[in-house]
DNA sequence: CACGACCAATACCCTCGCGGTATCGCTGCC
DNA sequence: GGCAGCGATACCGCGAGGGTATTGGTCGTG
């Protein structure tokens, strides 16, 4: 006999209906994202409640909220959803005659291991076309997750390696980033907490997973670009792998900070991965 | 702005199809095991292809054979199917009154560290029921893959913790285990390859993933207690951890066995989990 | 306190997607 | 050549799922 038969699942629809409502709080909004009407999304999330036997969401006639399953759901069914979009991204490009191998990075990390690991693939035998996907903080996770890429270079404890293989490929201590003239730019080196008592130069916001910033003091960035730009402008400082400083300019002063924790660069790729391709990747990776 | 949306993704209806399909490689046999009509199905599987733009099965009207996108499809469907049918089952688990944990370990496997992690986790202020659920090999991971456990205990490298946060617990030799009076059984040591050669005794068969036998001399054999009947009646030897010693009889003889790989006990959980008596029994046992 | 705005739920209708039965067409085997 | 096996096609009927109109309940607000 073969695996276990999976019976009367609930349907990607009324997961994507219930994430959207679980997402937006509001039916009319949800209704409006997912182009249809109210009324419909109304009755399939109470169908879905009724076949769970659970209730998801407190009404309150005014506004919404999800109870304590519902936010359950909305995890879960957040990872079975990417789970079904990777399923779909990956037979499409098993499909495709030219099977190249996806990696993605975030845009201006790692840029020289990154250059050396394309190097010394493309000259193994058998290499195929390496697409590379550079993206903004946080994303390469998702990407893996959603299957529209095969390997990802991620930096822990930025990044989480969870629910991936991986390897590690990198280890290396952090530095501030000043402007240049600061008057902490000449010491030796700065500890964590002297550089989060720099009000006069706040640490910058990046987006969170959902694209949308954490309230606070300093600037809103996307990536290093920005980043060192509004540091040699005076605006903010960072802390940042040192491995960064040769994307850095004369306006930047750069401080070891023995007390930050280090970052380690991984290549991670989904479980369970077959592809030939990807295990060459990471085994020229692991050797470099 | 939230999360990109899930648009027009595949129906876990159309993934339990041809999972059905591929599987049994005969539409008549799969449309039975979903309880439906073979036309439907057939049409199911064509329209499935026409949405994906690819090929899936190679028809020959004698048989049919999946493309290599197609068994891409096999195994990505199945996980996603797993993620589907997991997202249902923590739902309903979060939605009991009475939370409790389910821990998965294979029957007879590490009897003695489960029970003192029983004991010293029921002893913790706080601690929740934990249900035990007893499995064949190669179980634990699928029972955590689909939501039916949250916790489990694996032993590398027999069982595979890819896709899982794990802490390591325990590693140990392993022993062979033989009839007692067997020509080996006063040995210092035995090798590998010694125990290999024993065309008189061979190694037991464990069932796949998929619950089938491979080809082979040995015996079929579902648990240790099994296992441990036909060593005592001279009809096979075995290779296990030597921490099952004590499940042992008069009747066997055990013999270290130094370049067999060593094992370890782990423990294992879905990454993200967030269920706060998980964390707490991780803990409990990383301090056994 | 009454009125209006807001929002989810209900009532009712209609379409088409999905499943069922009957049949065809192809292929390999006595 | 005839038959058996299997997937594809043709056709039909039902009901799930979506749309519009409306209700009902609950806040703000003058």
């Amino acid at each position: 006999m073969v695996s276990a038969g999976y019976d009367e699942l609930v349907e990607t629809r009324e997961l994507r209906y219930f994430v959207a409502v679980a997402e937006e709080l509001h039916f009319g909004r949800a209704a409006q994202r997912l182009t249809m009407a109210q009324p419909p999304l109304s009755r399939a999330i109470q169908q879905l409640e009724r076949r769970l036997g659970v209730v998801l969401l407190h009404r309150t006639a005014r506004a919404i909220a999800l109870t304590d399953a519902g936010s359950v759901l909305l995890r879960e069914a957040r990872t079975a959803l990417d789970a079904v979009e990777a399923a779909e991204r990956r037979t499409r490009r098993a499909a495709a005659d030219q099977p190249g191998v996806v990696l993605a990075a975030k845009a201006g990390a790692s840029r020289e291991l990154l250059s050396k690991l394309l190097d010394a693939y493309a000259a193994e035998p058998g290499a195929v076309a390496v697409e590379v996907m550079l993206c903004g903080p946080g994303e390469p996770e998702n990407l893996l997750h959603k299957g529209r890429a095969d390997v990802a270079l991620l930096h822990r404890p930025y990044d989480t390696t969870a629910g991936f293989d991986s390897e590690d490929l990198h280890t290396e201590q952090q530095v501030a980033v000043l402007p240049a003239g600061h008057p902490l730019a000449n010491r030796a080196n700065v500890s964590l907490a002297e550089v989060n008592a720099l009000t006069d130069l706040p640490l910058p916001r990046w987006p969170g997973r959902d694209g949308s910033y954490p309230d606070g003091p300093g600037p809103q960035v996307r990536d290093h670009t920005q980043l060192f730009q509004l540091i040699a402008l005076g605006l903010a400082c960072a802390v940042v792998p040192e491995s960064l400083r040769n994307q850095l300019s004369d306006d930047h002063a750069i401080v070891p900070m023995p007390d930050a924790p280090t970052v380690t660069t991984v290549i991670a790729w989904p479980p369970h991965s077959k592809s030939k391709a990807v295990a060459k990747l990471v085994r020229t990776a692991t050797r470099l």
